[in-house]
DNA sequence: GGGGGTCGTGGAAACGTTTCCATACCGCTA
DNA sequence: TAGCGGTATGGAAACGTTTCCACGACCCCC
């Protein structure tokens, strides 16, 4: 009847506590590393926890501690594409890292739809997570006013869309936009087009509105011709470029609002016989790994995504500690790494 | 005092039942839906829980009921890459699809590396889900052994590597790939080269297998010249397909193990200035969007994600239901798509 | 040698549910 | 009218922790 794998009866507390000699109590000051234990003790348990294999039941400690010791990332959009993104890679990767040596957990929670989007705030609500840090990207979203009224805490990654009162953490992106735009304006270039992100997007909103400001700035008209809206796929990027060619044989300079998008546009250039940068200079925005990889290398706006992830984490633990004083915000700096596409 | 957002003083049951004027008992079956309560009673409780606004405390309901309605999918992986594979996203959408009408929550865990893997562990230990569904993609992979000797209800997306018995869904890459390669052979070709996927996954082994058996079957030599291993990736596939050029120019057919791999290799077709498919044919694998959308349209293996995906979740919910007869296996079959590359 | 301090320990109350069991009430039939 | 099956309800015991509180042992110093 063993051997089975069953895991009907998990060992509690109760019976490390006999095994030990010792009172449930004192278990329970050695496994939360209390000092006020004797070696002896402690020594005592230890040997019974390995023997019984005993694994505290965090439901149970949940329940009195009213923690968790678990945050969610939640990606609310309408369809799963945002998978493909390789920043989105990189925030996995950095939230997860600055989780790595504490004993907090980070679960992903993919919410897309009306639908699902109820149910992941079902989910938070109910308590199985401390506090959230939310990727919202279009401005249809549910979740950002489902969180923040039921006081969770609460990081957004970007800037909301709606200015509600909530913390959260962006980049320069119209700063950024600026910049890249500026330095194609320093080249000499004068027919400057963009291939905007989503104008739903918070990201794609501020781009575009740092092309614009540095354009004007250099006394220059934004001619609706100039501007084609993009999706922040490679798709999206080559068929935006194959467009601006076909509206404007003559623009010198294209500032694309995402790398991903950037190497489409790489490949329409390349298609219609552009050389790049000799014809047309190119821009990208987030330095992926693809913009160093492709051939010509891509100039690009840099976030400091370590920086921005470690932010959000600290800003979301202080508010689950309760350290918050009120609405905390973050934008930080971004750089251009120039390279041969412009 | 209010409107600050907090959550520090949740009404609990007691609470709605003083309200309802019942006892904790019965507000308890009006949330659980059970039948055995009065019109009046249910009506009474259910504008108590509205008023007050209650939502159950699920670690509570947990720790009685020994199940907490969630079920991890795990991606247990070295590095963060997976995330843009669209085969991922396909599975996420696809799980999460089959649990939408049910009361079950997904969360995704990364785990990513020694450390991450053994903290994943631990919180499936720990007993914060009822099930795992478990990508697991090379070969030292700690987790499923870790979570199969907990005997924590366990489902793997594709065959073990290491043949343990344990549940899993797997597409046939080997009879896909055979398929696959038969058609070249179908078409005429003769010296079809293969670009694989890493050889420490088993869907990378399993598609070459495959190659291998049909290449056999056919009485032709697999020249070690024809094969060139890859890893998923377009600008991998792009790579590879430049390598098989390079060492035999002659050859008229590539079967590539995945369709990311096989965009970037069509890219590498065509700065050779190889025409597709008149000089070279070439069969991808997945079906991914990007196999439509490339020019020319990809002929490919389908695999049928949505049955696959069903049957990774009826599985683990039957072993959670305790209802699993043992170990149960899937291997469903695929489907060739052609289309204009062969 | 007694009084105050620290320190390790155990008892027991909480945390918010579910669910078993007993009870009270209802309308029947015998 | 007594008895009976059925149904809605409430009381209370779980579930496995943490943590407050009290208690005794010990040490040190006056």
């Amino acid at each position: 009847m063993t051997g089975t794998g069953g895991r009907s009866a998990l060992p509690t507390l109760d019976q490390v506590a006999v095994l030990a000699g010792v009172s449930r109590a004192t278990v329970s000051r050695v496994i939360n590393e209390s000092p006020r234990v004797s070696p002896e003790a402690r020594e005592a348990v230890q040997t019974a926890v390995a023997q019984l294999r005993y694994v505290p039941n965090r439901m149970a400690r949940s329940l009195v501690t009213r923690r968790t010791d678990t945050i969610a990332l939640v990606l609310s959009e309408s369809n799963t594409q945002i998978f493909s993104d390789p920043f989105f890679a990189s925030i996995v990767r950095g939230i997860s890292g600055s989780l790595a040596d504490t004993d907090l957990n980070l679960v992903l929670l993919a919410a897309r739809g009306k639908r699902e989007q109820e149910k992941t705030g079902r989910y938070v609500l109910h308590g199985h997570v401390d506090g959230v840090i939310l990727m919202s990207l279009h401005s249809d979203d549910l979740l950002p006013g489902i969180l923040a009224d039921a006081g969770v805490p609460l990081v957004l990654s970007g800037r909301p869309l709606d200015g509600r009162a909530v913390s959260y953490v962006d980049a320069d992106n119209a700063g950024g936009a600026r910049a890249a735009t500026e330095h194609l304006l320093d080249r000499g270039r004068v027919r400057i087009a963009t291939i905007t992100g989503p104008l739903d997007m918070i990201a794609g909103i501020d781009r575009y509105a740092g092309y614009r400001s540095a354009m004007v700035a250099a006394g220059l008209d934004v001619e609706p011709e100039l501007v084609v809206q993009g999706d922040f796929t490679e798709a999206g990027g080559f068929h935006a470029m194959s467009d601006l060619l076909d509206r404007r044989r003559d623009l010198d300079a294209v500032f694309v609002a995402s790398d991903t998008m950037a190497v489409g546009a790489l490949r329409a250039l390349r298609a219609a016989g552009r050389r790049v940068p000799e014809d047309v200079a190119i821009v990208g925005f987030d330095d992926a790994a693809a913009a160093s990889a492709c051939d010509p290398p891509l100039t690009t706006v840099a976030q400091p995504l370590e920086d921005m992830t470690r932010l959000m984490t600290e800003l979301l633990v202080r508010q689950i500690e309760g350290a918050a004083d009120g609405i905390e915000t973050e934008v930080c700096a971004t750089r251009l790494v120039r390279r041969m596409s412009s």
